[in-house]
DNA sequence: CCTGAATATGTCACCAAGTGCCAAGCTTGG
DNA sequence: CCAAGCTTGGCACTTGGTGACATATTCAGG
Protein backbone atom coordinates (compact mmCIF):
# COMPACT_ATOMS: atom_id res chain seq x y z
CA UNK A 1 0.00 0.00 0.00
CA UNK A 2 2.59 2.25 1.18
CA UNK A 3 4.61 1.24 -2.36
CA UNK A 4 1.55 1.94 -4.30
CA UNK A 5 0.99 5.46 -3.15
CA UNK A 6 4.67 5.89 -3.06
CA UNK A 7 4.86 4.57 -6.67
CA UNK A 8 1.22 6.84 -7.96
CA UNK A 9 3.24 9.76 -6.15
CA UNK A 10 6.09 9.69 -8.18
CA UNK A 11 3.88 9.17 -11.67
CA UNK A 12 1.94 12.54 -10.65
CA UNK A 13 4.66 14.66 -9.51
CA UNK A 14 7.00 14.01 -12.11
CA UNK A 15 4.51 14.28 -14.78
CA UNK A 16 2.37 17.32 -13.27
CA UNK A 17 4.59 18.85 -10.66
CA UNK A 18 4.55 18.50 -7.18
CA UNK A 19 2.33 21.49 -5.96
CA UNK A 20 0.11 20.72 -9.29
CA UNK A 21 -0.62 17.38 -7.98
CA UNK A 22 -3.00 17.27 -4.72
CA UNK A 23 -3.28 14.83 -1.85
CA UNK A 24 -6.48 13.72 -2.86
CA UNK A 25 -5.14 13.28 -6.27
CA UNK A 26 -2.60 10.69 -5.58
CA UNK A 27 -4.88 9.23 -3.03
CA UNK A 28 -7.72 8.14 -5.65
CA UNK A 29 -5.00 6.89 -8.26
CA UNK A 30 -3.90 4.66 -5.57
CA UNK A 31 -7.64 3.86 -4.98
CA UNK A 32 -7.86 5.24 -1.46
CA UNK A 33 -9.14 8.26 0.28
CA UNK A 34 -7.82 11.12 1.36
CA UNK A 35 -7.51 10.55 5.26
CA UNK A 36 -6.36 6.91 4.51
CA UNK A 37 -3.29 8.25 2.44
CA UNK A 38 -2.74 10.43 5.96
CA UNK A 39 -2.71 6.77 7.79
CA UNK A 40 0.66 6.16 5.83
CA UNK A 41 2.65 9.24 5.61
CA UNK A 42 2.56 11.94 7.95
CA UNK A 43 3.14 14.39 5.24
CA UNK A 44 2.54 14.69 1.07
CA UNK A 45 6.52 15.30 1.00
CA UNK A 46 6.82 11.71 2.15
CA UNK A 47 5.60 9.78 0.15
CA UNK A 48 8.59 10.48 -1.68
CA UNK A 49 10.51 10.52 1.27
CA UNK A 50 9.17 7.79 3.10
CA UNK A 51 12.13 5.30 3.52
CA UNK A 52 14.26 7.91 4.51
CA UNK A 53 13.59 6.96 8.66
CA UNK A 54 13.81 4.09 8.80
CA UNK A 55 17.41 3.58 6.74
CA UNK A 56 18.52 6.34 9.09
CA UNK A 57 18.05 3.81 12.10
CA UNK A 58 19.79 0.83 10.71
CA UNK A 59 22.53 3.40 9.90
CA UNK A 60 23.23 4.70 13.38
CA UNK A 61 22.42 0.91 14.28
CA UNK A 62 25.58 -0.07 12.12
CA UNK A 63 27.35 2.85 13.06
CA UNK A 64 27.18 1.65 17.33
CA UNK A 65 27.66 -1.91 16.01
CA UNK A 66 31.11 -0.95 14.42
CA UNK A 67 34.16 -1.96 16.00
CA UNK A 68 35.03 0.15 18.93
CA UNK A 69 38.90 0.75 18.03
CA UNK A 70 38.12 2.25 14.70
CA UNK A 71 37.98 6.27 13.45
CA UNK A 72 35.21 8.03 13.85
CA UNK A 73 35.46 9.02 9.83
CA UNK A 74 36.37 5.69 9.38
CA UNK A 75 33.47 4.02 10.47
CA UNK A 76 31.37 7.08 8.71
CA UNK A 77 32.93 6.61 5.48
CA UNK A 78 32.05 2.38 5.53
CA UNK A 79 28.69 2.48 6.80
CA UNK A 80 27.41 5.82 4.52
CA UNK A 81 29.38 4.03 2.14
CA UNK A 82 27.57 1.05 2.20
CA UNK A 83 23.68 2.57 2.18
CA UNK A 84 24.55 5.90 -0.16
CA UNK A 85 23.07 3.89 -3.12
CA UNK A 86 20.01 3.76 -0.76
CA UNK A 87 19.79 7.40 -0.17
CA UNK A 88 20.24 9.16 -3.27
CA UNK A 89 18.31 7.23 -5.65
CA UNK A 90 17.08 7.69 -9.20
CA UNK A 91 18.25 10.49 -11.03
CA UNK A 92 14.95 11.37 -11.39
CA UNK A 93 13.97 11.60 -8.10
CA UNK A 94 17.10 13.37 -7.27
CA UNK A 95 16.34 15.46 -10.07
CA UNK A 96 12.64 16.73 -8.65
CA UNK A 97 13.38 17.47 -5.17
CA UNK A 98 16.40 19.15 -6.50
CA UNK A 99 13.78 21.24 -8.11
CA UNK A 100 11.10 21.27 -5.46
CA UNK A 101 11.69 23.60 -3.00
CA UNK A 102 8.85 22.05 -0.29
CA UNK A 103 10.80 18.82 -1.25
CA UNK A 104 14.19 19.68 -0.80
CA UNK A 105 13.31 21.29 2.75
CA UNK A 106 11.86 18.21 3.96
CA UNK A 107 14.77 16.22 2.64
CA UNK A 108 17.10 18.85 4.65
CA UNK A 109 14.59 18.09 7.75
CA UNK A 110 14.93 14.39 7.31
CA UNK A 111 18.86 14.58 6.97
CA UNK A 112 18.83 16.58 9.91
CA UNK A 113 16.71 14.61 12.17
CA UNK A 114 19.31 11.61 11.29
CA UNK A 115 21.79 13.17 11.51
CA UNK A 116 20.79 13.38 15.45
CA UNK A 117 20.65 9.82 15.99
CA UNK A 118 24.11 9.50 14.57
CA UNK A 119 25.44 11.82 16.77
CA UNK A 120 23.82 9.59 19.75
CA UNK A 121 25.73 6.67 18.09
CA UNK A 122 29.03 8.62 17.71
CA UNK A 123 28.78 9.31 21.54
CA UNK A 124 28.51 6.28 22.27
CA UNK A 125 31.62 5.34 21.08
CA UNK A 126 33.71 8.14 22.97
CA UNK A 127 33.54 11.23 21.08
CA UNK A 128 32.47 14.75 22.74
CA UNK A 129 29.12 16.14 22.02
CA UNK A 130 31.11 18.68 19.87
CA UNK A 131 33.12 16.00 18.18
CA UNK A 132 29.99 13.91 17.23
CA UNK A 133 28.30 16.89 15.78
CA UNK A 134 31.17 17.95 13.71
CA UNK A 135 31.54 14.69 12.33
CA UNK A 136 28.15 13.57 11.51
CA UNK A 137 27.56 17.22 10.26
CA UNK A 138 30.24 16.97 7.75
CA UNK A 139 29.14 13.48 7.11
CA UNK A 140 25.85 14.64 6.15
CA UNK A 141 27.70 17.54 3.91
CA UNK A 142 29.41 14.68 2.08
CA UNK A 143 26.67 12.74 1.45
CA UNK A 144 24.63 16.47 -0.17
CA UNK A 145 27.97 16.81 -2.27
CA UNK A 146 28.25 13.47 -3.94
CA UNK A 147 24.99 13.43 -5.01
CA UNK A 148 24.59 17.25 -6.41
CA UNK A 149 28.29 16.08 -8.07
CA UNK A 150 26.04 12.75 -9.83
CA UNK A 151 23.35 15.35 -10.21
CA UNK A 152 26.02 17.45 -12.26
CA UNK A 153 27.42 14.76 -14.62
CA UNK A 154 24.23 13.40 -15.46
CA UNK A 155 24.30 10.03 -13.44
CA UNK A 156 27.37 8.81 -15.35
CA UNK A 157 29.57 9.49 -12.36
CA UNK A 158 30.68 5.92 -9.87
CA UNK A 159 28.28 6.82 -6.73
CA UNK A 160 31.13 4.95 -4.75
CA UNK A 161 34.37 6.55 -6.01
CA UNK A 162 32.94 9.53 -5.53
CA UNK A 163 32.28 8.72 -2.07
CA UNK A 164 35.55 7.56 -1.54
CA UNK A 165 36.74 10.94 -2.98
CA UNK A 166 34.49 13.67 -1.09
CA UNK A 167 34.86 11.65 2.11
CA UNK A 168 38.88 11.92 1.62
CA UNK A 169 38.44 15.53 0.37
CA UNK A 170 36.18 16.32 3.52
CA UNK A 171 37.82 14.17 6.42
CA UNK A 172 38.29 16.59 9.46
CA UNK A 173 41.54 17.15 9.91
CA UNK A 174 41.11 16.28 14.22
CA UNK A 175 39.90 12.75 13.41
CA UNK A 176 41.73 10.03 14.26
CA UNK B 1 6.47 47.32 10.44
CA UNK B 2 8.08 43.73 9.14
CA UNK B 3 10.63 44.38 12.87
CA UNK B 4 7.04 45.15 15.03
CA UNK B 5 5.58 41.59 13.29
CA UNK B 6 8.53 40.03 14.27
CA UNK B 7 8.66 41.24 17.43
CA UNK B 8 5.30 40.01 18.05
CA UNK B 9 5.63 37.14 16.56
CA UNK B 10 8.49 35.95 18.34
CA UNK B 11 7.06 37.10 21.87
CA UNK B 12 4.22 34.97 21.24
CA UNK B 13 6.03 31.96 20.00
CA UNK B 14 8.00 32.30 23.45
CA UNK B 15 4.89 32.25 25.62
CA UNK B 16 2.45 30.44 24.06
CA UNK B 17 4.44 28.46 21.25
CA UNK B 18 4.62 27.82 17.55
CA UNK B 19 1.82 25.89 16.60
CA UNK B 20 -0.48 27.05 19.34
CA UNK B 21 0.01 30.85 17.63
CA UNK B 22 -2.00 31.94 14.71
CA UNK B 23 -0.89 34.48 12.30
CA UNK B 24 -4.43 36.00 12.96
CA UNK B 25 -2.78 36.88 15.79
CA UNK B 26 0.66 37.94 15.33
CA UNK B 27 -0.97 40.04 13.05
CA UNK B 28 -3.67 41.22 14.97
CA UNK B 29 -0.72 41.69 17.80
CA UNK B 30 0.85 44.03 15.92
CA UNK B 31 -2.72 45.77 14.82
CA UNK B 32 -3.12 44.61 11.30
CA UNK B 33 -5.04 41.98 9.41
CA UNK B 34 -3.56 38.07 8.20
CA UNK B 35 -3.93 39.28 5.08
CA UNK B 36 -1.32 42.53 5.67
CA UNK B 37 0.91 40.05 7.71
CA UNK B 38 1.18 38.14 4.43
CA UNK B 39 2.15 41.02 2.13
CA UNK B 40 5.76 41.67 4.71
CA UNK B 41 6.22 37.73 5.26
CA UNK B 42 5.64 34.88 2.25
CA UNK B 43 5.63 32.46 5.68
CA UNK B 44 4.87 32.26 9.42
CA UNK B 45 8.38 31.13 10.38
CA UNK B 46 9.70 34.09 8.63
CA UNK B 47 8.61 36.42 10.84
CA UNK B 48 11.33 34.84 12.91
CA UNK B 49 13.39 33.97 10.47
CA UNK B 50 12.91 36.70 7.82
CA UNK B 51 16.24 38.84 7.47
CA UNK B 52 18.34 35.79 6.50
CA UNK B 53 18.13 35.88 2.87
CA UNK B 54 19.36 39.42 3.31
CA UNK B 55 22.43 38.71 4.99
CA UNK B 56 23.15 35.92 2.99
CA UNK B 57 23.27 38.06 -0.49
CA UNK B 58 25.41 40.22 1.59
CA UNK B 59 27.51 37.41 2.42
CA UNK B 60 27.81 36.00 -0.82
CA UNK B 61 28.94 39.48 -2.05
CA UNK B 62 31.81 39.97 0.84
CA UNK B 63 33.06 36.64 -0.28
CA UNK B 64 32.86 37.67 -4.04
CA UNK B 65 34.98 40.98 -3.26
CA UNK B 66 38.08 39.33 -1.29
CA UNK B 67 41.34 38.89 -2.15
CA UNK B 68 41.54 36.76 -5.68
CA UNK B 69 44.81 35.39 -4.03
CA UNK B 70 43.11 34.43 -0.98
CA UNK B 71 42.65 30.41 -0.30
CA UNK B 72 38.50 29.82 -0.53
CA UNK B 73 38.33 28.30 3.27
CA UNK B 74 40.17 31.58 4.86
CA UNK B 75 38.15 33.57 2.73
CA UNK B 76 35.18 31.82 3.85
CA UNK B 77 36.03 31.55 7.31
CA UNK B 78 36.83 34.98 7.26
CA UNK B 79 33.56 36.36 5.89
CA UNK B 80 31.35 34.53 8.24
CA UNK B 81 33.20 34.55 11.22
CA UNK B 82 32.17 38.41 11.05
CA UNK B 83 28.66 37.59 10.36
CA UNK B 84 28.14 34.83 13.13
CA UNK B 85 27.25 37.40 15.30
CA UNK B 86 23.85 38.18 12.76
CA UNK B 87 23.03 35.02 11.96
CA UNK B 88 22.80 33.06 15.32
CA UNK B 89 21.22 35.73 17.13
CA UNK B 90 19.81 35.91 20.75
CA UNK B 91 19.92 32.46 22.59
CA UNK B 92 16.34 32.85 23.02
CA UNK B 93 15.91 32.61 19.18
CA UNK B 94 18.26 29.82 18.54
CA UNK B 95 16.74 27.89 21.68
CA UNK B 96 12.77 28.04 19.73
CA UNK B 97 14.02 27.22 16.60
CA UNK B 98 15.49 24.05 17.86
CA UNK B 99 12.71 22.80 20.09
CA UNK B 100 10.02 23.71 16.86
CA UNK B 101 10.61 20.94 13.49
CA UNK B 102 9.10 23.52 10.81
CA UNK B 103 10.99 26.88 12.31
CA UNK B 104 14.10 24.27 11.97
CA UNK B 105 13.24 22.83 8.68
CA UNK B 106 12.64 26.20 7.32
CA UNK B 107 16.42 27.51 8.55
CA UNK B 108 17.90 24.39 7.30
CA UNK B 109 16.15 25.78 4.23
CA UNK B 110 16.79 29.17 3.90
CA UNK B 111 20.75 28.04 4.72
CA UNK B 112 20.29 25.73 1.86
CA UNK B 113 19.61 28.55 -0.79
CA UNK B 114 21.97 31.10 1.16
CA UNK B 115 24.74 27.99 0.52
CA UNK B 116 23.58 27.94 -3.26
CA UNK B 117 24.36 31.57 -3.76
CA UNK B 118 28.18 31.21 -1.97
CA UNK B 119 28.84 28.27 -4.29
CA UNK B 120 28.14 30.41 -7.23
CA UNK B 121 30.60 33.37 -4.80
CA UNK B 122 33.55 30.98 -5.20
CA UNK B 123 33.05 29.80 -8.51
CA UNK B 124 33.39 33.17 -9.34
CA UNK B 125 36.64 32.39 -7.54
CA UNK B 126 38.03 29.66 -9.93
CA UNK B 127 37.05 26.52 -7.85
CA UNK B 128 35.07 24.06 -9.64
CA UNK B 129 31.58 23.07 -8.92
CA UNK B 130 32.76 19.98 -6.88
CA UNK B 131 35.18 22.10 -4.68
CA UNK B 132 33.04 24.83 -4.26
CA UNK B 133 29.77 22.84 -3.68
CA UNK B 134 32.36 21.14 -0.55
CA UNK B 135 33.83 23.78 0.57
CA UNK B 136 30.27 25.77 1.36
CA UNK B 137 28.36 22.75 2.66
CA UNK B 138 31.60 22.72 4.75
CA UNK B 139 31.19 25.93 5.66
CA UNK B 140 27.68 25.78 6.92
CA UNK B 141 28.39 22.66 8.95
CA UNK B 142 31.05 24.43 10.53
CA UNK B 143 28.13 27.93 11.12
CA UNK B 144 25.50 25.24 12.64
CA UNK B 145 28.14 23.41 14.82
CA UNK B 146 29.16 26.67 16.15
CA UNK B 147 25.98 27.19 17.10
CA UNK B 148 24.75 24.22 18.53
CA UNK B 149 28.41 24.09 20.59
CA UNK B 150 27.31 27.87 21.66
CA UNK B 151 23.68 26.29 23.02
CA UNK B 152 25.40 23.62 24.70
CA UNK B 153 27.59 26.02 26.66
CA UNK B 154 23.96 27.68 27.83
CA UNK B 155 25.67 31.19 25.93
CA UNK B 156 28.45 30.94 28.01
CA UNK B 157 30.94 30.58 25.31
CA UNK B 158 32.78 33.18 23.18
CA UNK B 159 31.40 32.54 19.99
CA UNK B 160 34.67 33.89 17.72
CA UNK B 161 36.69 32.10 19.47
CA UNK B 162 34.80 28.62 18.73
CA UNK B 163 33.78 29.44 15.07
CA UNK B 164 37.85 29.47 15.03
CA UNK B 165 37.99 26.16 16.33
CA UNK B 166 35.44 24.49 14.34
CA UNK B 167 36.90 26.29 11.38
CA UNK B 168 39.94 24.82 12.10
CA UNK B 169 38.77 21.39 13.21
CA UNK B 170 36.64 21.30 9.55
CA UNK B 171 39.07 22.69 7.20
CA UNK B 172 39.26 20.16 4.20
CA UNK B 173 42.50 19.16 3.25
CA UNK B 174 42.37 19.36 -0.18
CA UNK B 175 41.89 23.36 0.31
CA UNK B 176 44.96 25.55 -0.75
C1' DC C 1 -19.91 -22.08 10.55
C1' DC C 2 -20.55 -18.42 13.72
C1' DT C 3 -19.04 -14.67 16.54
C1' DG C 4 -16.55 -11.09 18.48
C1' DA C 5 -12.49 -8.30 18.68
C1' DA C 6 -8.91 -5.97 16.20
C1' DT C 7 -7.63 -3.50 12.30
C1' DA C 8 -8.29 -0.85 7.95
C1' DT C 9 -11.04 2.32 5.57
C1' DG C 10 -14.46 5.97 4.36
C1' DT C 11 -17.10 10.12 5.44
C1' DC C 12 -17.73 14.31 7.55
C1' DA C 13 -16.57 18.37 9.95
C1' DC C 14 -13.12 21.20 11.13
C1' DC C 15 -8.78 24.34 11.56
C1' DA C 16 -5.03 27.00 9.80
C1' DA C 17 -1.78 28.48 6.07
C1' DG C 18 -1.64 30.78 2.03
C1' DT C 19 -3.56 33.28 -2.40
C1' DG C 20 -6.42 35.99 -5.68
C1' DC C 21 -9.64 39.64 -6.11
C1' DC C 22 -11.71 43.85 -5.37
C1' DA C 23 -13.06 47.79 -2.84
C1' DA C 24 -11.75 51.42 0.20
C1' DG C 25 -8.35 54.38 2.35
C1' DC C 26 -4.21 57.10 2.43
C1' DT C 27 -0.44 59.55 0.43
C1' DT C 28 1.71 62.27 -3.08
C1' DG C 29 2.61 65.47 -6.74
C1' DG C 30 0.48 68.69 -9.92
C1' DC D 1 -8.54 70.12 -5.13
C1' DC D 2 -7.78 66.19 -7.63
C1' DA D 3 -5.98 62.23 -9.74
C1' DA D 4 -2.56 58.48 -9.80
C1' DG D 5 -0.48 55.09 -6.98
C1' DC D 6 0.51 52.37 -3.06
C1' DT D 7 -1.27 50.18 1.29
C1' DT D 8 -4.72 47.85 3.67
C1' DG D 9 -8.86 45.07 4.87
C1' DG D 10 -12.32 41.87 3.84
C1' DC D 11 -13.93 37.95 1.47
C1' DA D 12 -13.95 33.73 -0.78
C1' DC D 13 -11.41 29.86 -1.96
C1' DT D 14 -8.00 25.94 -2.16
C1' DT D 15 -5.30 22.69 0.18
C1' DG D 16 -2.71 20.22 3.80
C1' DG D 17 -3.62 18.01 7.89
C1' DT D 18 -6.46 16.16 12.12
C1' DG D 19 -10.14 14.33 15.10
C1' DA D 20 -14.41 11.69 15.59
C1' DC D 21 -17.40 8.26 14.35
C1' DA D 22 -19.33 4.69 11.59
C1' DT D 23 -18.63 0.80 8.59
C1' DA D 24 -16.23 -2.96 6.56
C1' DT D 25 -12.76 -6.50 6.57
C1' DT D 26 -10.02 -9.87 8.64
C1' DC D 27 -9.20 -13.52 11.56
C1' DA D 28 -9.09 -16.19 15.94
C1' DG D 29 -11.47 -19.31 18.88
C1' DG D 30 -15.76 -21.84 20.06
Amino acid sequence: MRAELAARALELFTERGFDETTVDDIARAAGMSKRSFFRYFPTKEDALLGELEATAERVAQEISARPPGEGAWECLHTVLRAWEAHINTQIEVLRLIESTPPLRARLLQKRDEARALIVESLTGRGLSPLEADLASVAAGAALDTVAREWLRTGGSADRPTLTDQVFAMLRPAFLS
